[in-house]
DNA sequence: ATGCCGGGCGAAGCCCGA
């Protein structure tokens, strides 16, 4: 079994004492990291190799920056998203690696936020989006199994927010957002979670303001979408809450699948 | 609720997130 989990760790130098316990504790083969706020050469790569982990990181000063963790070692195939070559931002991490489900292809994905709507910001998520697309229909011509994990920054449906109206006018909520995250999931890629959970309610975001974790007001926001190949050796996902209700927490928490070995996928199914 | 938290940067207060 491969179990590979997303996490928006909001700075990977404040959270890294929650990450070693969630590696040590959770023990993801594949753990895919958004906002780590830093540049490569200071990512704490040491302390998390010493749990057993090859680290990759596409890094950026202050802002964005994503990683992949993996138990089983890897090539780095992208550390950008394609498409916009004076797009400095670093959003996009895209490894290969031989697991006990085979081969895998996984990317580390932070969508741009994109908020206020009325802004560039806006216009940067929805070109962005448009070249994640192009991209992941290029990958799904390889026929291999591929997981685009991450931080999607977008609600893709009413039962994803504890309350649509409060999210109305929100570049996470908007129509074009929702648009072209089913345009992507339509090109062939399964919502892993939805697969098995249909019932609204389900978070992966609470904000710290506002006593939102308490209140349970949250969004599903973190996704983890498969290639038709990864999703025939789909087994299970969750949410896994404990992160967020730490002390000193990111304001996301992690989202997993597990895939398994294709004789095995083929007698759970 | 476009900043009520929380992180980075850098040493006070602004930028950014969703």
């Amino acid at each position: 079994m491969t179990k590979i989990a997303t996490w928006n760790v909001n700075s990977i130098k404040a959270r890294l004492g929650h990450v070693c316990d969630w590696l040590q504790e959770f023990g993801p083969d594949i753990a895919l990291l958004q906002e780590i706020k830093t540049v490569d050469d200071t990512f704490p790569r040491l302390e998390i190799e010493s749990l057993g982990y090859n680290v990759g990181v596409a890094g950026q000063k202050s802002y964005n920056g994503v990683a992949v963790l993996s138990k089983t070692p890897f090539e780095i195939e992208q550390t950008r998203l394609p498409g916009e070559d004076e797009d400095e931002q670093a959003r996009y991490l895209e490894i290969v690696t031989e697991t006990d489900a085979g081969v895998i292809r996984a990317a580390s994905i932070y969508l741009p936020n994109g908020n206020p709507p009325d802004t560039d910001k806006f216009a940067y998520k929805l070109r962005w989006m448009d070249r994640l697309i192009e991209h992941a229909r290029g990958l799904l011509a390889l026929e291999e199994p591929v997981v685009l994990g991450g931080d999607f920054n977008v609600i893709p449906q009413d039962e994803d927010c504890w309350d649509p109206t409060v999210w109305e006018d929100d570049a996470l909520f908007r129509p074009e957002s929702r648009n072209a995250f089913q345009r992507l999931c339509h090109l062939g890629y399964t919502d892993a979670f939805r697969t098995f959970h249909p019932e609204p309610g389900a978070y992966t975001f609470w904000d710290y303001q506002g006593g939102a974790w308490q209140k349970d007001h949250g969004i599903r926001i973190d996704h983890l979408l498969l290639s038709p190949q990864a999703a025939d050796l789909l087994v299970g996902s969750e949410i896994d809450r404990n992160p967020r209700a730490k002390q000193k927490a990111s304001d996301h928490t992690p989202i997993w699948c597990e895939l398994a070995p294709v004789r095995y996928a083929e007698a759970a199914a």
